[in-house]
RNA sequence: GGUGGAGUGGCCGAGAGGCGAGGCAACGGCCUGCAAAGCCGUGUACACGGGUUCGAAUCCCGUCUCCACCUCCA
């Protein structure tokens, strides 16, 4: 852990390794992305413009053998799932990255990079595969700790490898695969490759941050720092790598079948409900799925719209300042966590001033958590969580009308002291899922979610 | 075999030598026609065994258990 200063002051450079599209995003994929996202928040609240870079990587083995299994192009497979992702990430909130740029779209930068390499004695060729030699770079293995003896071997047959641990930076056409084509003969890339190209060829030689999956530590992320500093490029300064989502104490993945999709889950929670489970906990540490864990969290979302709703009726909630606990928690390592702890000790802090009748008081503690959670992308009044966002359609128009017909009535039967007869429109209404909250502005109604 | 990480109260989840982060649940109280929401209060937890220290969840030694990476993976 070191202080951050960027590269080029005032503005934050980060290339985020994103989905290989070969199937449909689970809470495990999105996690990752929205640690990211948060980041990207954060930077710009801290007043610098951030570029982000998350790439699609669109050709690949799994690609093409799924997609050949379900008898369809390779590339409508990938933009198929690639949709997928984007509308997962879209619906929790992530804000869109500076560009997200597809592997196949950047074979021209791959071969100048392979061409630099193959000039510098680190990468070399036989029979139109294009390996980089691990022996060429004496800092192979730095990042990931690992030292280059002691590293498994694998048992795919090396063919025109000089070293068994050499790695491949492009693959010779096989007939009926995609192909493009290079100095050394036709061919597609291989996955470190496409990564060192894009990040550079987007944020330049030398960047801020790395970011990616745990898993990608080695060999993926070891393998680009090679190339790309073997190349005589600096390349990222800071790799953030983020811990996974597990079930039953294993990590989540298609081939142990142990998903948990983006579109079941929301079904059952709403997106910021999701968001808030998979933000709170520190992004290196690891989530152990539950579905308890995950109505708590929800308990805990709504804890905050509570208040926030309960202070925009005595008036207007604006975008506060953020105070300097929760700043401290979130420049010590996206300390998220903490973060949330300043949270809830001022959504406390907030209500007691309500019950106090303390308004003014109230609405400045209010406008703390917007300012927070807006940094977490959980402000539950922005336009994206606001239910009021889409009122006026006509069946929401028609539902109120309704609602606020038999809250009338239960009203009355209150008057008179009829309380048999208002708890019996409470029940009512609470059987359809709307539940009824007397405050001291009259009677509130929500519509509930599980 | 090598590398990295984890074990905290009923549950989730921080922290990192003395002062019990925060949330959820529970219990008691206030408020309420009753609820709900909210507020106040209650819990004495840090895998195990030793040690260092006035004092250890936190440091040291040892042990156990679990996970991840070294093959595609967020």
């Amino acid at each position: 852990m070191r202080e951050f200063h960027p590269v080029r002051s005032g503005t934050a450079s980060i290339y985020v390794c994103g989905a290989t599209v070969q199937g449909v995003p689970h809470i495990g994929h999105v996690r990752g992305v929205l640690n990211y996202d948060v980041l990207r928040r954060w930077l710009v609240h801290s007043g610098l413009d951030v570029l982000l870079v998350r790439n699609v990587t669109d050709i690949d083995d799994k690609i093409l053998t799924k997609a050949e299994e379900a008898g369809r192009p390779w590339w409508e497979w990938g933009a198929t799932h690639e949709r997928a992702f984007e509308t997962a990430y879209e619906q929790l909130g992530c804000l869109a990255p500076s560009v997200n740029p597809r592997a196949t779209g950047h074979v021209t930068q791959m071969v100048e990079l392979m061409e630099r390499l193959i000039e510098s004695g680190h990468g070399y060729v036989a029979d139109g595969d294009v390996y980089f030699s691990v022996k060429s770079f004496d800092d192979y293995g730095r990042l990931s700790g690992q030292v280059l003896d002691d590293v498994q071997q694998g048992e795919t047959p090396t063919r025109g490898k000089r070293d068994p641990r050499d790695f491949t930076m492009w693959k010779s056409a096989k007939p009926g695969e995609p192909s493009w084509p290079t100095p050394w003969g036709e061919g597609r890339p291989g996955w470190h490759l496409e990564c060192s190209a894009m990040a550079t060829s987007y944020l330049g030689a030398e960047f801020d941050i790395h970011g990616g999956g745990i898993d990608l530590v080695f060999p993926h992320h070891e393998n680009e720092r090679a190339q790309s500093n073997a190349a005589g490029d600096a390349f990222a300064r800071f790799w953030l790598h983020n811990a996974w989502v597990t079930m039953s104490g294993e990590k989540m993945s298609k081939s142990l079948g142990n998903t948990v999709s983006i579109p079941s889950m929301l079904e059952r929670y709403r997106a910021p409900e999701l968001r808030y489970y998979l933000v709170q906990p520190h992004y290196r540490s690891t989530i152990e799925y539950s579905d308890g864990a995950l109505s708590e969290a929800a308990q805990g979302y709504r804890r905050i719209e509570t208040f926030l709703r309960r202070a925009a009726q005595s008036g207007e909630v604006t975008l506060g300042t953020i105070p300097a606990a929760f700043a401290a928690a979130m420049d010590d390592d996206l300390a998220t966590p903490q973060a949330f702890a300043v949270v809830h000790t001022t959504v406390r802090d907030g209500n007691a001033a309500l019950d106090a009748g303390d308004t003014s008081k109230a609405l400045e503690f209010a406008a703390a958590v917007r300012a927070m959670t807006d940094v977490l992308g959980l402000d539950p009044l922005s336009a994206r969580w606001s239910e009021a966002g889409g009122s006026d359609s006509p069946t929401k128009d028609a539902l109120s009308r309704i609602v606020e017909g038999l809250l009338a009535e239960r009203q009355q039967a209150r008057a008179e002291k009829d309380f048999a007869r208002a708890d019996a429109a409470r029940d009512r209404l609470q059987q359809a899922g709307i539940v009824v909250e007397d405050t001291p502005n009259g009677p509130q109604w929500t519509v509930k979610s599980d």
